[in-house]
DNA sequence: CATGAATGAGACTTCATTCAT
DNA sequence: GATGAATGAAGTCTCATTCAT
């Protein structure tokens, strides 16, 4: 708040810093209400600066997005070099390291979850559906019925949705979000008996 | 609906061919991101008379959201006129039920539900979850455990969820539908047996 | 210019005054040069009000465009009513006759031609090009030597870079386009004799 | 060109790349249209660097323009130590020189001829338009009638607009351009005669 | 010789909204 | 019931330019 000092270590890191204060506004009010001028006020910076660092508002979602994403794609690739159809033990890791994932960087997914009509025509978000589907490939078993390979779905947006929940529903976070694993687990390990 | 009226039902019903008209843009492309302009374009009118029946954008996707959200509020009421808590056969009617209204407003909920972070500060949005906590309600046993009271919810973002995958799923829609209403009512199932 | 009257008649036709403005500053300073912001000045309007009126930028100049061209078009439409290849009398008429439009809408062919390199991507600019080759289309014989096609040109350019030239050199304008006038139908008429 | 030097060629004309390149952009797009960036980018230098070389954007061009209309000026020194009023015989050498002066950095005077209203305010436009008189100057017979004077300035702009329509039209380049030169000759043939 | 980072000004454009008719 | 005309605010983006390193 002094004058002089305060911009300190600001060298070099300002990509980053765009990349942080748009992903806590892009979360807070949405992409298209988040506006560059505000992006560029939080960081004290103008609205150039902001066109040094990226091509487009878009661009600077697609960064973002790429970075958040990578760990979805590194569980991906993991899952595709198990044995097919996956071990019940597999699917059930799956799920709890996708569940790591999402609370790792809980303010990204809040936002693709609430912002999908704007995600829809980006290119990130063909990208966000198509780590959704290869999530949904590694849990289920083509040959299971439709049920079955339902609950898989339904095990993940459980999970996604539980982000949502849990800011708005009562009791201990920690605890809930150990409830929403276990019903997801569940679904799985339904999905594989063949119930 | 009657024979020889030619166009004239055209007369008076205008706004409900802005409602219809908005419902469908908004679906499609957000609510942002579908401007009055676009609205009146499509009806052949202009955005002025747009300000004849609606007071504000809002206002439209207000009147919206009361009509589509009705069979909401009649299905919790007749819930919270059944005995508390709720049998299980009692909490499959009203997945069931849901799912009915669901189908028929489908585009609405899809709405609802990519558009979630501009419902937010709006009025309608908070009615929704409102809603949303209305349903979870009548589902729920407030003294199950934590993970009961999660199939519950898990229930209810399973069928939304659905929806919004209907589309980019293989597979026939109705056995779509069936499979997702079943997994749903499988929770709750389990919800009640106690675990 | 007394505060309170002064905006009159400025009823309905703002539209037009519009153009003539932007033919104006257009013409005065170039295309790029001049800003909608300028434009709505002048006009003491809201940049915003032009938007009611035209598309884009590009649209006012391309109106401007069109009403300025049409007496071409009929020119070469007469051009083309005419027996081929075309007599030394329709030559000379042709150009007495686009010596007239020249004259009469000075400032747009002057800024035609000062502003080529702007003009060569716009959609107006091809048309011009096209006028142009079909008035030379009009005024050559396709059998005669390459010395009288480039003749018929030279008329033509020599007529259009006069404009240019009036206002920068000393003499009498009205006698200065006549001579230009002069030297063009000199030039149409030695490419008729065949050199 | 000399063996063993490799890319060292490179070395301190960076100066000259700029100039080169410029014009190219200039000449394609026009002045307003080509940014910096984009002139940087093609030399796959940062703008920074451009600065290190040129003051300022304006500088770019007035220095091409100061290398590129040498010539004319020579022309003009030469054509002014000639006696007055000018023979003939020289001033069929003027539009010779000139047309071959023409020839060899048609790039340049394109963009001239394409950039009127841009340069009008430069410098260098009015240095150009100086030139433009000079020639006239020497071309011209002070005493000679209106239209003999306006026939060696078509002459001129006949050349010029040569440069333009030679792109456009068909026919063998080279023809084109002797054709062109010959019409010119005759028109300055013909002030010099007397109509 | 040249780059990386940033700025200030300003461009075109779109939007929701208003109001006299 | 609706239109025509306009506004004020704001948005995304680009540009020429600067300066410490």
């Amino acid at each position: 708040m002094g004058t002089g000092t305060g911009n300190q270590q600001r060298r070099g890191d300002t990509r980053q810093r765009i990349q942080d204060v748009a992903l806590e506004l892009f979360a807070a009010q949405g992409y298209e209400k988040t506006s560059l001028r505000e992006i560029a006020e939080h960081l004290e910076v103008t609205k150039a600066a902001l066109y040094y660092h990226f091509k487009t508002k878009e661009a600077i979602l697609t960064s973002i997005f790429e970075d958040l994403t990578r760990p979805i794609d590194e569980l991906i690739e993991w899952g595709h070099q198990q044995p097919q159809p996956p071990s019940l033990e597999i699917r059930q890791q799956v799920l709890r390291r996708y569940s790591e994932i999402l609370v790792h960087a809980a303010p990204f997914f809040r936002f693709m979850q609430e912002n999908q009509a704007t995600m829809r025509d980006l290119k990130a978000g063909e990208s966000f559906k198509e780590r959704m589907f290869g999530l949904h490939e590694i849990l289920k078993d083509p040959d299971a019925p439709m049920t079955d390979q339902v609950r898989c779905f339904s095990a993940l947006f459980t999970m996604h949705a539980g982000m949502f929940v849990l800011k708005d529903l009562e009791g201990d976070p920690e605890e809930k979000r150990k409830a929403i694993l276990e019903v997801a687990i569940d679904l799985v390990t339904q999905a594989h008996s063949g119930d």
